[in-house]
DNA sequence: TATGAATGAGTATTCATTCAT
DNA sequence: GATGAATGAATACTCATTCAT
């Protein structure tokens, strides 16, 4: 019974999550008012700030969730088909998160344009999101980069993903200056050289 | 007479652009109201929009001239200073940029944040912005890059360029992954790796 | 022409302070809001906001003048019907402000619950409100007050008042402890006895 | 076990009260939310219905403890060191409540500005709060006062507690006209004169 | 008794834009 | 061209009150 309650609270919750999103992805976040949120929520306004501080907050709730998740998601793809060798390892992660964005646009627009990449990148190392992290321990560990210390590592992977992120931008929304799949082979190059030892 | 008359409506369309870089520089794009840059500006309100259509047309003239401003000084400073190789010279394009957005992080917090640069990099290789565009011109007949073609070189100028920017705005802004100096080296090594031939 | 463009500039705060006065009077200050007040005014909501910061905003302005022209009314009909006996001239004036509030319950009512004698005094004093300042000049220089200084005939005036302002509070509106007609000899025999020589 | 109860129960009014006196005297009545109360009462918002009908109600419940406490504090202060003549020992309990008020800016700030004396003080006589009446009944039986009508008196005495409480506002919040401390020996003197036969 | 999630009417405030002068 | 008074839609946020548990 108390269970129920509990659960009642969290579907509204993740209704507003959900309202949000949806409205942040075909609006945008600055267009998007806490009024067409709650009523595509289908909850009353006070409930959102029951929740929420204000906009951000849940975009931010957003943002985390979302990185987290794609970049999960890459990493266990990647794990399925891995041969081995770290550099091809990375660029199947980048590859992965380059085809999800080419997929979700509007995801990347969002992420982009309202947001950045750095800002949420900052909250997943620091949190408690402990997925990302043991991400981030396997490669710490891994023997093709033993001569570097985590700290290089960290700034390595780092650099790779912000470029990545720029890149998919710039291509996929402008197509500046191509198309994404022109740029793929021409990015991978960089990569590989980026890692090379 | 006639030209006075000219000169005193540029004068006003000048103090705008001036009161209204000024006020996003300190406020923000999106925390400026006209209504604050006509009165900075010492203008009426309706002669805003005798000269701009809305708030983001200003920007756009800001961005264009910035960035337009600050490409061609980090060129011109590298020419001074030149050794000749090609490598280097581009080093030193991108560490001026750097230097610039350190002394004047309000303006990488800017031109980051409400608008990005892509965005402006489209309309200046796009538009009749010839200086930028004389400058690219001498990099196709580098003869370093011979064996590149002319558009892999835009290619390549362009991932560099929104790495630069990429890594200035995490670092500088939110020192992450650490601070500029320290990942000056760092991001040096990875240009000098992707131009390498 | 000009003159009737800043006529009906006038005439916009005007109406936003008659309708302001009217609301608060009938409903109390906290009660009244600004949509109200535009409304009764015929006048946009941005309207407001162009002639005052706030709701307390016009309040300030209503009570400066609200004072100022009741005390002056009760300083010009005191000299009509002077004796020129000093004591009786000052109880001819709070005669006056007693029978204005005993007329007028909801000014005293606002005047007393939302904001205090005090306040208003303090800036008529200060402010430009000339012929207010006129008033004290004249108890200054009254021969029966002769051996006090400015600072003592000021004490004791404001006093007066003071204590006039609150018995007409309690007596009027609570009706406590008597209603004012009652207490009208009992204040006016106090009063006599703290000018008494 | 029933009493425990009652104990409970009563612990939880009681926090209330607390609560709200704490944050009426730092926030201001109107500031201050039920919200804020029950949280720093640690109790539920419901709860706060269950004991009080609203905001108002537990700020009159806290008004009347607080006057009639300083009131009995000043009495029996007073009665310590008292020579017997009654003028000084009114001016004594005059002393004492400037004091307190001198000491607790913020509680007068709270009765004053939100609430006014008067209205205290009449639930004050009306009420079962016998303590106070004690000391009216006293004052009715002095016999300085021996000539006047019971009703008189209290005329006399509200007068001299409404004069007190408007001084201690303008002077003692304001500082107009003057400080309290320079106020007092005016105001005594008045005091000693309304009393005088 | 006690709880605290949910409500939604209510309110202040902002601001781009227009238009008569 | 230039002005600046006027607009009113849009929006964020608050908070007393209820009620099922």
């Amino acid at each position: 019974m108390a269970q129920s309650m509990k659960q009642k609270k969290q579907e509204k919750k993740q209704s507003l999550v959900d309202a949000s999103y949806d409205l942040f992805l075909s609006k945008g976040f600055n267009k998007t008012s806490i009024d067409e949120i709650v009523k595509k929520a289908n909850v009353a306004k006070g409930t959102f700030y029951l929740y929420f501080k204000d906009k951000s907050d849940v975009m931010e709730d957003i943002m985390l969730r979302l990185s987290c998740r794609v970049l999960c998601d890459a990493y266990s793809s990647m794990k399925k088909s891995s041969t081995g060798d770290f550099v091809e390892d990375i660029i199947a992660i980048v590859d992965y998160i380059i085809e999800y964005f080419k997929k979700n646009k509007l995801v990347l627009k969002l992420v982009k344009k309202d947001f950045s990449w750095p800002l949420i990148c900052e909250k997943i190392f620091d949190s408690e999101y402990g997925e990302v992290n043991k991400i981030l321990e396997e490669c710490f560990q891994n023997p093709y980069l033993a001569e570097h210390s985590n700290d290089d590592i960290f700034k390595l992977l780092f650099v790779i993903i912000e470029l990545c992120g720029s890149i998919c931008y710039t291509s996929i929304i402008n197509e500046q200056p191509d198309t994404i799949d022109n740029m793929k082979p021409f990015l991978y190059r960089i990569i590989r050289k980026i890692l090379e030892v």
